[in-house]
DNA sequence: CGCTGCGTTGAGCTTCTTCAACGATCGTGG
DNA sequence: CCACGATCGTTGAAGAAGCTCAACGCAGCG
C-alpha cells in the first residue's frame, strides 16, 4: 500500500468519529477533495454570515466558535481540538455560518466541500447517522448552555463547569484549567473581572482552593448544590 | 385505494418537510409503526432525563419544550405546532430527553419508537438528509437563542422576537401574539414582570403600540437598533 | 528595559429579579 | 344571574447580581 499524504490524511480521517464505519476506499475519496488550510494564531477562520461552502475539521492546534457581541463581548459557542468537525451547520441549512471562528493556536485545518460531502452523504448511510448523532450531542450541550445562561447565576455556572472538568479526568480533584481564564469567562457567559471575583469568593467559602491555573476541588458538595442551582452562599 | 386509519395518518405524514422525498409504502412504514397518543392542556408529554424510546410528532394542538430551573423558573426552547417534531435528540444521542415537554393545549401526537425509526434511515438517505437540515436549522436557532441570552438585554431580545414575528407575517406593522405574556417572557429568558416594564417603556419611547396582544411597530429602525445590541432606550 | 497580554481588585451604576398588591377577564357552579 | 376563583397582566418598591471604568501587579518577550 502507498502512503502518500492522501493516503496519510485517509488514514487520519478513518480514526475519527465523524468516519466511523467508513470503507477505506471512502475516507480516502473523502481525503481527495478536502483542500487543506492553516492560519496563525488569532486569524479569523469565517466569520458570522459568511457563505458556509464546506465544513471544517481541525488538524492541528485549537479552534473557539463564537458569537459577537455589539459592544466586542464574545459568547463562545464551541471549543474544538484536533478531530473536531465545525462548520457543519452551514452545509445543511441556511448556506451561511451562523458564528465566528478563529484559531487560538496555530492550525491546520481540512475544509470539506459541501457537494461532494453531500453525495457521499446520500451514499453513505453510516455516514449520516453518525452526523446525526454528532448534531444531537451538540444540541444537548447548546440546550444545557441555554440553561445556564438563563436559569443559573455565575457562580453556578462555575460550579457546572469544574465539576464537568473533574469528571472528565476520572473525577480528579485537581482540575487543570486548559484555557486563558479570559476565554473561560467566554465560555461561562461573563467577564473576566466577574470570573475573577467568583474564583474569589469560592474560595474564600472553602469550595475550591486556586492557584493559577490549577483548581482543588475541596467541597464537592457544596459545588454541585451552586451548580444545581440551590440558593446560597 | 383504501383509505383507512392508517392509510390516512400516512397521507399527513407525506406532507411534512420531515418525510418529504419519501415513497408513499415508506410513508405508510411509518405510520404503521406509530402509536398515537393524546394530552390535555397542561399535561406533561416527558420529563427532563426520562429515558427517550422514541420522538414526537405534533399532530394537534401546542406544545413547549422547557429547561425548568432550581426555583422554578422555566426557560422555553422550543414552541410546536401540527406537524412539528420533537425529541429527536434522544434517539440519536444519549438516549434521556435533555428537557421537559408538556401540553400547551389539548394535543394529539405521534410517537414513533427509536428503533423502527433508526432501521428506516438506514435505508432512506433522503430521510437522514430532511433530519440532518431539521436539525441544523434547530442548531442555528439555538445559537441565535444563546446570543440573545448572552449578549442582549431584555429589550433587544424583544425587539428581535417583534421583528421576527413580523418578518413572518411578511412585514406587517402589526403583530399578533399567540402566546400568552407569561409564555413569551419564558421564551425571552426573562419573567412576566420584567416583560410587562419593556412593552410599558418601548411604548413610552414610541417604538410601538401595545394593545393587549396586539402589538404595532412604529419604528423598525429603532427596533432594529435595539435588537442589534446597541446601548439606547 | 519597556511593552503587551493577562489577571485582580475597587467603586459606582445599570439591569433585572423579588416580593407584594391590585385590576381585569373568563369560566364555573351556586 | 351573580359570585367566586383562577389565570393573566400590570405596577411599585427594594434588593441582588453583574457590568463598566479605572487602576494596578505580574510575567513573558522582544
Amino acid at each position: 500500500m502507498r502512503t502518500g499524504p492522501e493516503s496519510e490524511l485517509a488514514g487520519v480521517l478513518a480514526g475519527l468519529p465523524l468516519f466511523a464505519g467508513l470503507s477505506r476506499e471512502e475516507c480516502q475519496a473523502v481525503a481527495a477533495v478536502a483542500r487543506q488550510e492553516s492560519r496563525p494564531r488569532g486569524a479569523a477562520i469565517f466569520a458570522e454570515g459568511d457563505p458556509g461552502h464546506g465544513f471544517y475539521i481541525v488538524l492541528e492546534g485549537r479552534v473557539k466558535v463564537f458569537k459577537l457581541g455589539a459592544d466586542g463581548k464574545e459568547q463562545v459557542l464551541h471549543l474544538l481540538g484536533p478531530g473536531e468537525p465545525f462548520g457543519e451547520v452551514a452545509v445543511f441549512a441556511g448556506r451561511s455560518f451562523p458564528a465566528h471562528a478563529e484559531a487560538l493556536s496555530r492550525c491546520r485545518l481540512l475544509v470539506i466541500p459541501r457537494a461532494a460531502f453531500r453525495e457521499l452523504l446520500a451514499r453513505q448511510p453510516s455516514l449520516a447517522l453518525n452526523l446525526l448523532a454528532s448534531l444531537s450531542l451538540r444540541l444537548r450541550r447548546f440546550a444545557q448552555l441555554i440553561e445556564d445562561l438563563s436559569l443559573k447565576e455565575v457562580p453556578g455556572r462555575l460550579a457546572a463547569y469544574l465539576l464537568m472538568e473533574s469528571d472528565q479526568n476520572g473525577g480528579a480533584d485537581v482540575v487543570r484549567l486548559e484555557i486563558t481564564k479570559g476565554l473561560l469567562a467566554s465560555v461561562l457567559g461573563t467577564i473576566p473581572e466577574t470570573l475573577s471575583r467568583i474564583l474569589a469568593r469560592l474560595s474564600r467559602s472553602g469550595l475550591i482552593a486556586a492557584d493559577g491555573p490549577l483548581i482543588r476541588i475541596l467541597d464537592r458538595e457544596g459545588l454541585a448544590e451552586l451548580a444545581g442551582g440551590e440558593r446560597r452562599l
